[in-house]
This record gives C-alpha cells, structure tokens and sequence, in this order.
DNA sequence: CTATGGCACGGATT
DNA sequence: AATCCGTGCCATAG
C-alpha cells in the first residue's frame, strides 16, 4: 500500500533499546553532532557519500530515479504518502541553494541551530523568484539584532539595481515568515505587520491598528488616557487594546521565539531551529500525495569501514579486542540509528495519513489523537512514541513549523472553531454564548473551558473585545 | 446580578 | 509516578 520499505528488524539486545531510545529523542541536528562525535573517535565507522537526484539534489537511499523528480505529475492514484530523506534545504526547481555571495546557508551545518537569516530564508525559498534572491539575501544580512532593518530600503534597491517596490515585495515575504515582522524598518512598521497577519487567521480587536498607527507615541509610553482620547474610547479599552498588543506582537520581531504567539515563557534563547521533518505536496492540486521528508543533516550513510573489518582478523592480542570493541559499537550504533529512523518514518507515515486534512487545511482540521492509539497501531511501546514526538518539529506545506506535539494536542480544533467564532462574530459574545455556540458545532465545553482557550489564544475577554468589521 | 479569572481537584495521558 | 487538562467553586470587578 505505501511506497515505503522498512528495513527488517534484528532482535534487540538492552544496549540496542536503549541506544535506539535515546537517539529517538534527539532532533536530528543533535544526532548528526552525536554522529559526528563517533566518527571522530571511532575508526570503524565511515562515512560515505551517498547518491543524490542531480535535479532536486535530494538523498537517493534505493536504487533507482528520485521518486519524487520522476514522478509524473498529479499523479493522484499513488499513495498519499511517501518518504524520502534529504540532507540539505530543499527548493524546488532550483537545485540546491548556493546561490549567491553570502554564505547564507552553509555548505556543511555546524552547528545545533541556524541563525535568524537562514531560518527566515528556509521558509520564504519556496516562493522567490530567482532573481529575487539576491534581495533577500541582503535584506536579511542587513537585519539587526532585533529583527528590523538597519539600512533603508532605498539603499538596497540601489545596490541591487532594482525598483524599490521589488524590494518591498521581498519585505513583505520576508515579515510573513516566522518570527512575524522581521525586515521591518522600525517598531511600528513591524507591529503594522504582525497585526496585519495575525487578522487574517485571528480576530484582532478593531481599534488595535489605529492604536500604533495614531496612537504609537502613547502607546509606548502608557499614555492610556491620551492614547483613549486619540481613538475615542474609554480609558479600559485602551488598556485592554494595548494589553492585547503585549500579549500578542513582537516590537523586535527577532527576540520572539518561535511556536507560541504568547508571551510567559521569555526565557528562550534568540536560537531557531531547522525542522526535523518538512512536509510538503507534491504538486499542489486536491488529492496530490504529500511528500514527507525526515531531514537528517549530514552529508553521507554511515557505515563499517570495510578495510577495518578486514584488517580485523589480521590482528592479534590486546589491539585485536580494542578494535572488536570499536567494531562492535559501530554496529550497534548503525543499528541503532536504522531503528531510530524507521520508527520516525512509521510515525509520519501514519500522521500524515490520519491527519491529512490538518497538514492541508489547517487547525481546526485537526483530529483528536494520543500517542497510545499511535503506539497500538504501530505496535511499539507508548514511550516510543513519546520520545519520537517531544522535541521534534515539523514543517507543513503552509511554510509552518510546529512542534510534532501538536499533532497531538486534544483541543486545537476546538480553539480554532472558537477562533473562528469570534472572528465571525457580530458583537462580542460572552464565554456562555460561546460555549452554547461550540456546543450546537459538536464540542459540548464547559464555559470555564472556553475562558481557557480564549486565554490560549490571546483573545480579550467580550467585555474588553471590539468587533472587527467584515 | 453577570462575566471572568484564580485555585484546586480528579481523571486521563504520558 | 508525573504531568496535563477540563471543570467546578468562589472571589472579584463592573
């Protein structure tokens, strides 16, 4: 049924289990630095280069064409489904991005995580015109530490002889991408732009924009009173207005961390990850097979060093049980890492088909689902999957990156009708309403719920709540 | 009196 | 065993 070969499994000896179990854990940034580690201080082990699609640049692991590049197109028949690694960031019809000048993204990964630059570039690839890489690349060198624009605009349009309105363009890419407003000129500019994106899939309340487009003075000083006398509101609402934009907008778009849009947990570091899965379709038309790849950032298979092995029986004495040692752990190491990847395979495989309609269509789209059932069907331990899931993250054909987590969380779909309710709405409606209204759509919740989840989707309570006309 | 947020309890999930 | 999550009860604000 799917196009997928699992290798076959050996049996597993303890070390092998729990090895697999702690590789399962890792992104898989963290298991190439592991990999990495192991070639370095053991002589068995050896990388080698493995075949690449000379179009798409992706990892071939079978014999054969690249199964996505020989595809024919809209193939819809096929499986929904199918799997393919790849060790590099992929963008398609353009072959590998090595582009232009700066070393944008670097030949090798180096390191756990990526810098603001090509964590921005990774996403808006897929959308730039080739000509418009240059833009981006500058525009994204030119950011500062906040996330804004350190040069005009005019500069770089000059510089790259092109009209400044191409640039622009680039810039509104570049604000939609994640850490939402990045490539603004200045702090307003970049709350104009989360808020401008956050309306199209949340409400947002009406007078939010007029706030920091008339009011941008006041509102950062706290001047609630004056900034209520600028819009024509009561003093509450112009609190309630501007606790929504502390709670939901980034001035400096690039200290935000990715994932939630809340504010709490300050404490990450400016670091941005690469997903460790990237799911995308492979031809956008309805019934087109989604494409799943499971990164793995490391150019080359792993194998045993063939001339070690041989060189083995040739040995004697104590060197001899050193390098059975060596031979051994770089087995099970392998071993190890086949299990590792076969599991996350197993696991996407199902997740893509179960939860297609949200990969597609979005939050509300998502399907009640707990890694126990995952862990039946697979027939793997419950823990398994857990560790498959934590602190993995995904990229949906959307361009989002999301935690692996929440194909599994119990009321994102729930949250997104809310969201929708309320973005919808005509007067702000009380949480009761609301939970009578959920209820009538199949989610009979309790009305502290949905003061719950109103709360987790940082929206105001009605009484502090503006409609935004349609 | 109504609408909301805080605290805490119990059941489900990991 | 530890954690998460939905919910009920109660205090508080308007």
């Amino acid at each position: 049924m799917f196009q997928i070969q699992i290798p076959s499994l050996r049996p597993m000896t303890t070390a092998h289990l729990a090895q697999t179990m702690t590789l399962l854990s890792m992104t898989s940034v963290e298991l190439a630095q592991k990999i990495e580690a192991e070639l370095a201080n053991n002589p068995a082990l050896e990388l080698v280069e493995e075949r690449r699609c000379p179009s798409c640049g992706r990892v071939l692991r079978d014999p054969g064409p690249c199964p996505i590049c020989s595809r024919p197109h809209g193939d819809s028949s096929s499986p929904i489904v199918f799997v393919s690694a790849r060790s590099d960031f992929y963008q398609p019809g353009a072959g590998p991005m090595s582009g232009h000048g700066q070393d944008l993204v670097p030949d090798e990964y180096m390191s756990a995580s990526e810098d603001l630059p090509t964590y921005i570039l990774r996403q808006i690839a897929p959308e730039l015109q080739p000509t418009e890489r240059n833009i981006a690349a500058h525009i994204l060198t030119s950011l500062n530490e906040d996330g804004l624009l350190s040069i005009p605009i005019e500069e770089i349009s000059h510089y790259q002889h092109v009209p400044a309105e191409r640039v622009i363009e680039v810039v509104r890419l570049i604000q939609r991408a994640d850490p939402l407003g990045c490539g603004s000129e200045n702090v307003q500019q970049a709350l104009l732009a989360q808020i401008e994106i956050l309306s199209e899939t949340r409400p947002v309340p009406e007078l939010a924009r007029a706030a920091i487009e008339q009011g941008f003075k006041h509102l950062s000083r706290r001047q609630y009173s004056e900034l209520a006398n600028i819009l024509q509101i009561s003093r509450s609402e112009a609190e309630g207005i501007a606790q929504f934009i502390s709670d939901n907008l980034y001035p400096f778009p690039a200290r935000a961390h990715w994932g939630d849009i809340r504010h709490g947990e300050e404490s990450a570091p400016a670091v941005y990850h690469q997903p460790d899965i990237v799911i995308s379709r492979l031809k956008s038309q309805t019934g087109s097979p989604l494409v799943v790849e499971i990164l793995m950032p490391l150019y080359g298979t792993l194998q045993v060093n063939p001339a070690f092995q041989k060189e083995i029986s040739r040995i004697h004495d104590e060197l001899k049980e050193k390098w059975k040692l060596s031979l051994e752990q770089a087995n099970l190491l392998i071993k190890c890492i086949q299990q590792r990847n076969n599991i996350v395979q197993r696991l996407l495989e199902y997740l893509a088909i179960h939860q297609r309609d949200f990969i597609l269509n979005g939050d509300q789209y998502l399907k009640p689902l707990t890694r126990a059932q995952v862990a039946e069907t697979l027939e793997v331990h419950e823990s398994t999957i857990s560790r498959a899931v934590s602190s993995k993250t995904a990229q949906l054909p959307s361009g989002r990156i999301v935690p692996l987590e929440m194909f599994f969380d119990r009321s994102l779909h729930i949250r997104a009708t809310l969201r929708s309710i309320i973005a919808q709405e005509n007067r702000a409606l009380t949480d009761t309403q609301l939970a009578n209204l959920l209820a009538k759509q199949g989610y009979p919740i309790a009305r502290r719920t949905v003061a719950k989840y109103r709360a987790m989707e940082g929206i105001l309570p009605a009484n502090l709540r503006r409609t935004t006309p349609a």
